[in-house]
DNA sequence: ACCCAGGGTCATA
DNA sequence: TATGACCATGGG
């Protein structure tokens, strides 16, 4: 009998996903994620908040519901200088165009939700991912936020949060992240839901700043060795 | 005036 | 695989 299976995973309770996501839980309350009147609208979001502050996104939303355009048909239908226009003050407009005609022609084309709902969610995200402009965090966001599937999002604040604790480098790549997260977390989009929000609920008050998070709640977590 | 925000694509090496 | 340029508004 040769060496048999030494690959214990060093630490098997590497559980500082949960510790965090209580702390954050006790620090900013439910914050009941993702901010909007329909699915569609959860999907529109995910686009236009790409690189861009959720207030200008409003903005933009407002402007669609407005106009009576919050809708794939009508958002295929218009011309892109009009959709431009609407879209302005969430930025990126002209890209955001594009993608969101990309999608919106893609969600049609499959029969929209009352069709799409009944996909495997492996199925789905490679699909999104298929789309011009729907990257990794945004095919998440809409898996996780209007399809209700059990989906870990990583964003940019996730990764600056945890690499200040010591729980990652940041340098992981996307998937890698958050097969961790969801190794960690019990199967639930309440869950993961309500932590993504925390996170960037957390991100955008507390942890702003680049170089050290000096008075974050979670700082007296730091001890994970 | 400067920095950043609830990213993603494309060209290049 | 990995880096850099580019996209553009509005708030601090």
């Amino acid at each position: 009998m040769v060496n048999v299976q030494r690959k214990k995973t060093k630490s098997p309770n590497k559980k500082w996903a949960d510790k965090v996501y209580q702390k954050l839980l006790q620090q900013h309350g439910q914050l009941h994620w993702w901010p909007a009147d329909s699915r569609f609208e959860v999907m529109v979001g995910a686009i236009l908040t790409q690189n861009t502050a959720w207030s200008n996104v409003e903005k933009a939303i407002e402007n669609l519901k407005f106009a009576d355009m919050l809708s794939a048909d009508a958002i295929v239908n218009v011309s892109n200088v009009h959709l431009a226009k609407l879209l302005k003050p969430s930025g990126y407009f002209n890209i955001k165009t594009r993608r969101l005609k990309n999608f919106c022609k893609w969600y049609l084309q499959n029969g929209g939700y009352s069709c799409l709902r009944y996909w495997s969610t492996t199925k789905l995200r490679k699909e999104l991912l298929g789309v011009n402009g729907v990257g990794h965090e945004t095919a998440d966001d809409i898996l996780l936020y209007a399809f209700k599937r059990p989906v870990f999002v990583i964003d940019a604040y996730t990764r600056r949060i945890f690499s200040r604790l010591g729980c990652i480098t940041g340098e992981e790549l996307y998937d890698e992240l958050r097969v961790e997260f969801e190794s960690q977390l019990h199967k639930s989009n309440k869950l993961y839901g309500e932590y993504h929000a925390l996170v960037v609920q957390h991100g955008k008050d507390v942890c702003k700043t680049k170089p050290k998070c000096n008075d974050c709640s979670l700082s007296s977590m730091c001890e994970f060795d």
